[in-house]
This record gives structure tokens, sequence and C-alpha cells, in this order.
DNA sequence: AATGAATGAGATTTCATTCAT
DNA sequence: AATGAATGAAATCTCATTCAT
């Protein structure tokens, strides 16, 4: 069992050192690259995690975790349209730091990264969703999935010249109902 | 002479191929495919086109043009914003049907066709933004390569359940002034 | 078209070194080692024959037919069981020649070859033997098919201290019918 | 010597694993898959038979014994060609049985199998053939040697449209004397 | 100028074998 | 003694790119 010790510190080392790999080469990375950063060899790779999609899913698996939990908290805090803006803003801001991963989600190799995300955070975003919508704080009717990758796009390539969040927040707040002339 | 129409002929066929190619299997198609569907031999796309940047832009050149020659007759006819509307409605289109071409921009190897596209739009959409604030129809400071690089990214994957078109106009109305409250 | 001929003396190289190769280290050898005894590259290999069994068919090709148009003149020129005897030999000295040839045609993998030789040489046994048949010289009810892999199974891993025509021949005799005691 | 009793245990249960993976998957079937099928580690396989080819041998003896033993037996039961073709019967059901072993004969690396079936059968068959030459039964100057070959390869690869056994029969009748023409 | 055959680097994947625990 | 994680050497196959014709 003490050997369970080593193969997890090694799997913790393989996600670390695909991070890394991932942000500077892309998650299409040389799955040899990954095994080098990581200082193993390329079958531990393929041991731990056998296809590419596994590697990415658990390499961000925590922080889609903490991204579709924190969208209950959220709503419970703030009005519906104020709680959908900061938790698009926490989506952002993670997909912001993790360069290129939003780029991928494209790529049909990478379906299962993909359904992933999807399965985990539509539901989150669907609920703020439906909140803002049922406060009449927006207008229309776009999915959370439409949102989502939209969001998505918008923060492929996030750069000096280019600030995603920003975009991101304008279009947020294309999604606001026009407000109500005053009497 | 006779060559030279040869070599033209050549050339034509040759960027007939390459956009039927892409729109099939995306720009990083294998350059085989190209010179398969074009019918010549591969060396005669190097000839042509040293680089893959240089090929995608030469495909994309015509529409790029009547893309940035629409810019002042669109705001000759029509009120800024409804212009600048009209106009990023174009370039979404254009980018939409060119599937696969958002994507690529991204990627350091195209760095010069992202060039290209930005060096010949952004100063038509400045124009348009200018006019926009000019009139005090858009609030905030949003820069054009700012704007073009965020419809950019909303038009990469357009698909049945994503429809990219709709994303953007939220952008833009996200962009425009609050209506002030009637007094 | 001057090409055309380079082209053709490499198939050839590559024949010969498949060949070769086949015999050194049996018809599973590495693309590699092909590629390397025949001089060339290994993209070649694949462009020429893109699976292994296409390799391996063009290799042994010309000896399958010579062997298969080889039936009909020995029927022509012999009474039927010894015209079978003497095309067993010459489908034996085939395949005994080409070491390791016979294993292989167990292999699953090399599917497409065995029905190659099959589909070419079963018909050409199955005349001869219904011969013998018809004249009452053969005894039983046993296929080409089955005669052949038994004579093919006996062709494997001939050497010094194991001659496999003696064996065929052995078998060969076996299928007589046994001479009817002289009244 | 508790440690001997598990030790014991597990031997046993791996040429038990061994013999059922090599009946699904083929003699060279990865090591990994003995290992599972055993339950035990592959360091355990590696530490009982350091290469392949014991770890068949083992597998195998019980059976390569029994045949041993029954050529003796066989030979005071029969007339000498009778027992002959019974103990042949024995080894081809060995063989038939044990699908891809006999293919596995062939290869250079399993040499030491290849000896130990030769070493334990050849003397018996030898002493069956030498009685039937004896009597008179048989013609020619076979080899045990030769004769256990040509089973051993007729024997690869039985299956729905080959029957093994049908060729041995039709082997050995040919390894009969030619009756003598009556008187 | 054009051709397309040839090259060969590079990416993936599988397993036999070792060795730290 | 046993375990099974780790290793890394193969082997396959794919293209971008070159270059002889």
């Amino acid at each position: 069992m003490t050997q369970r010790a080593d193969a997890r510190r090694n799997q913790q080392a393989l996600l670390d050192a695909a991070a890394e790999v991932f942000v500077r080469s892309g998650v299409d990375a040389p799955v040899r690259d990954i095994a080098a950063t990581a200082g193993v060899g390329m079958g531990t790779i393929y041991r731990h995690f056998p296809t590419r999609a596994e590697l990415i899913i658990a390499v961000y698996r925590h922080q889609v975790e903490a991204c579709a939990e924190a969208g209950p908290r959220l709503l419970a805090a703030d009005p519906p349209l104020v709680a959908l803006g900061r938790w698009i803003d926490l989506f952002a801001d993670f997909l912001v730091t993790k360069h290129g991963l939003a780029g991928l989600m494209q790529s049909d190799d990478f379906r299962p990264l993909h359904e992933y995300f999807l399965d985990r955070l539509v539901p989150v975003c669907t609920s703020l969703l439906d909140a803002a919508a049922a406060a009449g704080e927006i207008q229309g009717d776009l999915t959370a999935y439409e949102l989502m990758r939209g969001v998505g796009n918008l923060c492929i390539g996030s750069d000096d010249r280019y600030d995603a969040r920003r975009l991101v927040r304008l279009l947020v707040s294309g999604l606001a109902a026009p407000r109500p002339a005053s009497p």
C-alpha cells in the first residue's frame, strides 16, 4: 500500500506537468513532452490516463467543480442578474487562466472533455439564467449552452491587447433586459 | 507569356481547391489533399504559396477586401450604430461561413494571416466605432481590435446548437449606450 | 514519365528487399527493416504498398501465378494422380523456398494474403483432384482446400533434419487409392 | 514452510491461468493477461518462470508426460502399426487441442520448448516406428523426428474447414507398406 | 515550371521487463 | 516473496517538405 502513495505522487506530478505543458504548447502537446516534463516514462501517462481527454479532464476537474459549486451560492447571495454576472466572471476567469483550453473545446477529438464541462456546468448556468428570466431581468431566450459556448469562445487567446473578460462583460450586459423607460 | 497564363490558371485552380478543401476538412487540411483537388502537384503549391498562411490569405483576400470596402458604404447609408451592426454582421457571416478560419487565427503559426486581417479591417471597424461614439450611440472605449477579436471568437464553431450570429448580435447590443432614462 | 522508371525500379528494390527480409526475419518483420534493406525511406513502402498484406502478395505473386498456370499443363501431360503429385511438388517447392511463408498463413492479420492464395490455387488443385477421383486413382473425399492447407503446413520450417518435401510425398501417397489386390 | 505452500499454490494458479489464456489468446499472450487471470503480480510470473518457454513447458508437461507414457502401453496392446496410429492420434489430439501450440514450435525463441517435446517424445515414437518396421508394416526410413514434426505441422490451425486429424491419418496411411500383391 | 516520388522526423501506442516498496 | 507501477524500446503510420526528372 505504500506504493500507492508513490503512484499518487506520480499522478499529481503528471497533472502538474500536463497543466504546465498545456499552457506552453496547447492541450494537444505531444504525450512525450508531458512525460518528460513530469519526469516519468510515457507508459506511466497511459497507465494513469488512457486517453488524452481523460488527462485533460483530470487536469481541470478541480476548477470545474469549484465553478459548479459556486452557482447556487451566488444565486442565494445576490439578485439573479448580478449572480449570473458573477458566475460568468468566475467561469471566464477559469478559461482565461487556462490558456488554450477554450480553443480546444471545438475539436471533435475532445468530445468527452466538452461533454464533461457541459454536463457539469450547463445545469448550473441554466438555473442562474432561469432565475434572472423569472425576475424579468433578462430578455430573449438564450440557452445556457449557447451562453457558455459564447463565453468560452470569447475567452480564447486573451492577452495584452485583447481583454477577454471585458468582452464577456459586454456580452452579459447585452443580455440584460432594456431598462423600462421611467414613467 | 503563354507560361505566365498557365501559371495564373494554376494559381486560380489552387485557390479554388484550397477554399473547397478548407470547408471540407478545415484550414489545416493536408497539403496533398489541396494539390489533388486542384489537380496539380504538391510542388506547385509550394512554388505559389511557400507557407500555409500565404495560401490562406490568398484564399480569403477577395472576401476580406469586400468586407473592408463595405464599411464606408454602410456608414454613408445608415446611422452609425446601425452601420456598425450591419458591418459586424457582414464580418461574422464571412467567418461563420469559413468554417474553422476563426479558430485558426489564434495559432502563432498563422500570425501573418492574423495580421493581414487586422491590418485591413481594423481601420474600417475603427471608423465605424468612432462614428458611433461621436454620435453618442455607444458607451465605453472598446477598441476595434478587441471588438473584432471578440466577434471573431464568437464565430468559432457555429453549429445547430450554437448560433454564432445570435451571440454576435447580443455582443453588439451590449455595446450600445444605455438609453437615457426619459426625463 | 521518366520518373515512372525510377518508381518502378524502387518498387522492384522494395520487393527484393522484402523477400530477403521475409526470409531473414519472417513476414512480420518491421517495416523499417524492409525500408532500410531496400535503401528507401519508410514512407516509400507505404506509398507502394499501403498494407502489409499487399506487400506480401506482391512479393509472391509471380510464383503463385506460375504455380496456378502449371496445373492445366501438368494435367494435360500426365495421368491425373501423377499430375497431382507433380503439382503438389511444385507448390511445396514454392513454400519451402519461401521460408516462413507457410507459417504465416495462419494469422488472422493476413487474411487477404491467405485469400489470394486460396482464390488462385484452390480451383487449380480442385481440378487435379477431381480428375484423379474420376479416374479412380484416389480414395476419400478430401477437398482441395484441406489438401493445400495440409501441404502448406507440412512445408513449415523445412530444414536439414526435417525434409518437408518428403512428408508431402508421403501425404500424397496416403491419398492414393489402395491398389486393388491382383486377381 | 508455510511460505513454500503459498508459493506452490501460486505456481499452480499460474499454470492454470496460463493454460486458460493460451487457449483464449494464443501462447504469445501478454504476460499481464496471464498474471491478471492468475490473480498475481507480474513479478511473480517472472520469479517462477523466467522465460516464456519455461512457462509453456510447465503448462504442457503433464500432457507430454502422459503422451510419452502411453507409447509402451499401446505397443504392448496392439500390432505395431495400429499402436503407432493410435499414438499419433493421441499426439495430434494434444496438439490440436492446444490451439496455437504447434505453430509456436517453429519460432527460434522457443527452441527450449521444442527441445523438451522432442527429447521426451522422439524416443517413444522411435520405438513404435522401429517395431512397425521390424514387423514389415511400414516402408521407407522416415525418422521419428521427421514424423513428429510432420504431424505437429499438420496440427497447426485446425478449424471448421481444415480437419487436422484427418490429414494426420492420411499421412500415417501413406506410411504403411504397400500391401504385397497377393500371390 | 510542374510533377509527384521520396524522405524522415515525430506522434501514438503497446508490452516485456525491471525494481522500489 | 509478492506486488504492480514505472520504464522505455519498439513498431506503426502520417504528412510537411524537398528535389530529381
